[in-house]
DNA sequence: CTAGTATTCGTAGGCGCCTACGCAAATGTC
DNA sequence: GACATTTGCGTAGGCGCCTACGAATACTAG
């Protein structure tokens, strides 16, 4: 058995620890490549930078419904992006709750730099998912299966079944 | 498109994110799963209780060895589970570095309780995985991968050849 | 035996995300 | 117009994991 014996040996209550610890390294690596880049650039702010970029500007709960996660979580990455210049925010005229995020010149330099980093990223992600035996197609399938019936569901069918 | 549109459209930059986002969601629905059972259990507590389970003691760097983690994350976990009265742990007389872990009876008694959940939970993950088009065997893959060339490696490669 | 090195575990603080909760602005109801 | 409800965003604190660093014990040369 090689390294991954745990993780592939320990069922289905270890396949979250398993995911976990693949975006993790994932998320370091990505770390590392900015870092041998020279590029000021933290991973949590992919996801909203992104969107801005396709976007122009866009409210947090907007981000939030977009990226699937919670408005907080947005709402910290936007005071990180503001703290570093990246992006200012105002409120809507219309809507004094909303407030709207969009880039600063800075920002639109920093995403021009991180336009080749991200294609290679692609690039990689083609490779890797070729070897990997079109994993993104798996985890498609797993999304739509876990939208037809979420875990505890079925969990909890298993139990009561015993 | 469905609601998965992000992740699959955003490219190989957000693969993580992904990951994150799905292991997040398996925790959660774990953590669902032990409290509607009335069963006091943290999610982090899994791999350690497992493998004491099935070796009786190990020592902090043992465990961190097998699953993959880092001694510190071993350390926490110990804390939490002895301040839980789960396990005890006590300095090797042989060698007064090395801090060996075993279960005491509650913690004997908590294994017990949750070995029919573990199992509830490898036959979701089986359904699962079926209906997922064995995400399992593509995940090992993708370790595999992984283990010939690191997402870094991939990434500066990419980078340089444009 | 002693000095330097390696091993083992711990603390401090950070990552990106989360839930719980609070506040202010907008909306609906009477 | 007054009042409750809903909506949008924020803070506080937690999750499981991490890196950086430090302390104590064991090993290895000379």
């Amino acid at each position: 058995m090689n390294q991954q014996d745990y993780s592939r040996a320990a069922g289905g209550a270890a396949i979250g620890a398993r995911l976990r610890r693949l975006s993790e390294n994932l998320d370091a690596d990505s770390v590392r490549v900015y870092a041998a880049l020279g590029i000021s650039f933290e991973q949590r702010w992919f996801g909203v930078l992104n969107q801005l970029v396709i976007k122009g500007s866009a409210t947090v709960g907007e981000l939030a419904t977009t990226l699937r996660i919670t408005h907080v979580s947005v709402s910290q990455t936007r005071q990180s992006l503001e703290k570093a210049g990246m992006v200012t925010s105002e409120f809507d005229p219309v809507d004094a709750r909303k407030k709207k995020i969009m880039l600063t010149a800075a920002g639109k330099k920093l995403v021009a730099e991180l336009q080749p980093i991200w294609a290679a990223f692609d690039q990689a992600a083609l490779e890797l998912n070729a070897e990997a035996g079109d994993v993104v197609a798996s985890l498609n399938k797993l999304d739509d299966a876990l939208d037809r019936q979420s875990i505890f569901d079925r969990i909890m069918n298993c139990v009561g079944k015993q």
